[in-house]
DNA sequence: CTTGATCGTCATGAATCTTGACTACTTCAG
DNA sequence: CTGAAGTAGTCAAGATTCATGACGATCAAG
């Protein structure tokens, strides 16, 4: 007979596993920005600056995306204003909304944030090899969507 | 050209999807759980609960497995055990530890959780088709190996 | 037996999340 | 046009959760 611990240690669950990727790429992916002069992100600014882009975005679109209340999306954009990553620009379409915008910073930490996320897929890709890799991640994507259910939770 | 949105919401990035796909083992494993009378249960007992065994595991040990602070585990520990879920016991091969082993409430929560990952894996092995699944959880399990660094903070 | 490391816990302050309410603005029905 | 209902973002307060350092007890090595 074949114990849990067994099988958990040869034939971890998707929970397991997707905790695991996660948290290897936060990992990686913070402590490499910080060599690059990115040194004052906290792994939860993730959820603001992943969602970022060049035009701008809502904060309830950003709590939307992230899956994050629009209470802690609002704290986020304050720190990372406060660090020079971005700025609240009023959003022209809707007078009680604003635009949360990179700055020049702002658009230097995506570039280099996509930059390092690339290098840790080109490794998984070398380590599956190119094909294998691109179906890993079709799946991936398959399973994935539609984004699960993720309402914010507010 | 396509802007960083566009390829966000296509190609999000392996952070990204890995997020996504722990989020939503751990939504419905604990909305279903919560179903079937483990309705006490939060995410973070989820630390514990997913490495513990019959035979009883060492609190250093969960902590080593889960990433967590020992301190942290202490605090589950604490809360599981006032909840029934399992016990702590002395370890015969060395005094100064414990090992924190289910009860058999513990061990129904651990069959009930087990059965219910592995209906959210089956369904996904239906949509990907099992072989196709198969070969996506090979391949997940040899990226996330070895357990990515994953030196406990303490 | 002494030295250094490990196991689990305690204690404290900091960071984080949750909840409800509030203003300003938009939208839509009448 | 006017008023009602809904949405965007913020404020405030309390509860929860985390990080950090230190401690007594035990083990392992020499």
């Amino acid at each position: 007979m074949v114990t849990r611990a067994e099988r958990r240690a040869t034939d971890p669950d998707l929970g397991v596993l997707s905790g695991r990727l996660l948290f290897a790429v936060q990992r990686e992916l913070f402590a490499t920005l910080a060599t690059q002069g990115f040194d004052d992100l906290k792994y939860r600014h993730g959820a603001v600056l992943a969602y970022l882009t060049a035009d701008g975005v809502r904060a309830t679109e950003l709590s939307r995306l992230s899956g994050q209340h629009k209470q802690i999306i609002g704290t986020l954009v304050d720190e990372l204003e406060a660090l020079g990553y971005l700025e609240r620009r009023p959003d022209p379409s809707d007078r009680r909304a604003k635009l949360v915008c990179p700055t020049e910073r702002g658009l230097a930490q995506m570039r280099a944030a996509d930059a390092i996320v690339d290098g840790i897929e080109a490794r998984h890709a070398e380590r599956l090899g190119a094909k294998n890799y691109r179906l890993f991640k079709q799946m991936f994507r398959e399973l994935t969507e539609p984004p699960p259910g993720s309402e914010p939770p507010d």
